[in-house]
DNA sequence: CGGGATCCATACTGATACTG
DNA sequence: CAGTATCAGTATGGATCCCG
């Protein structure tokens, strides 16, 4: 029996003509793996977190750069915004069905890469 | 029974002080998720291929990253590559095993993405 | 063919100040 | 508390030319 029985996800991906720089793929790939959308869908992936909390929680991010990446996973759709109106303001961030979605296939590949980065960065 | 019985991924993250600015899992992370790292990972993960090849593959990728990103790859360990010293000359890549193992968690991610950018990037 | 070197534009960051 | 606004410095990416 050979290998190229079935067809795989490469294939796929280039039947479609997907990737390429008008598609959309693109855009969203662009913002799932920018350097910010990953690790705030990571620290979302548990529970909902407030806007101080995602700030002290991922280490290095500047407010704006907070501010701006949420705002782009809320327009995605990936990224649910609570406001409570109350003094002070409060303002919970969850992932929506779709985000959850996204983390489901994000979380193995950050579990491997927490697993092996020291054989990586150690070269 | 409560759902908090098993740990979850981010609590095992967590729990490693991974993820922080000086954590190599950060380094790591940038490298495999940035612009064109996870474009070449995945166009490399059927077969191996040349310099040029790659070139026209990736669409809209630039020489000067394409070589750059390329370089950190095969520094990280996840790209192999073979010079043979022929006229003209003749460069291929490939996965390493490393690699391999990494672009296992990668593919459904991209695939995923392909098949749900259209709901995203239309809001 | 497979790059390296150079220069420029943009994106990101950091600090600070201000608001509802 | 949860942001927005602004400015300045830096890092990153892109375009072009050049070379073995």
């Amino acid at each position: 029996m050979t290998v190229s029985s079935q067809v795989s996800v490469l294939q796929r991906i280039q039947a479609e003509g997907a990737l390429t720089t008008s598609c959309p793929t693109r855009t969203v790939l662009d913002h799932v793996t920018s350097k910010w959308g990953v690790l705030l869908l990571v620290f979302l992936s548990d529970k909902s977190m407030r806007w101080g909390e995602l700030r002290r929680a991922v280490d290095g991010i500047s407010e704006k750069m907070l501010a701006q990446t949420l705002r782009t996973l809320e327009t995605d759709g990936l990224v649910h915004r609570e406001v409570t109106a109350t003094v002070p303001p409060r303002v919970d961030y969850s992932l929506t069905e779709l985000g959850t979605d996204l983390v489901e296939r994000l979380l193995p590949l950050m579990e491997w890469i927490v697993d092996n980065a020291d054989d990586i960065v150690g070269r």
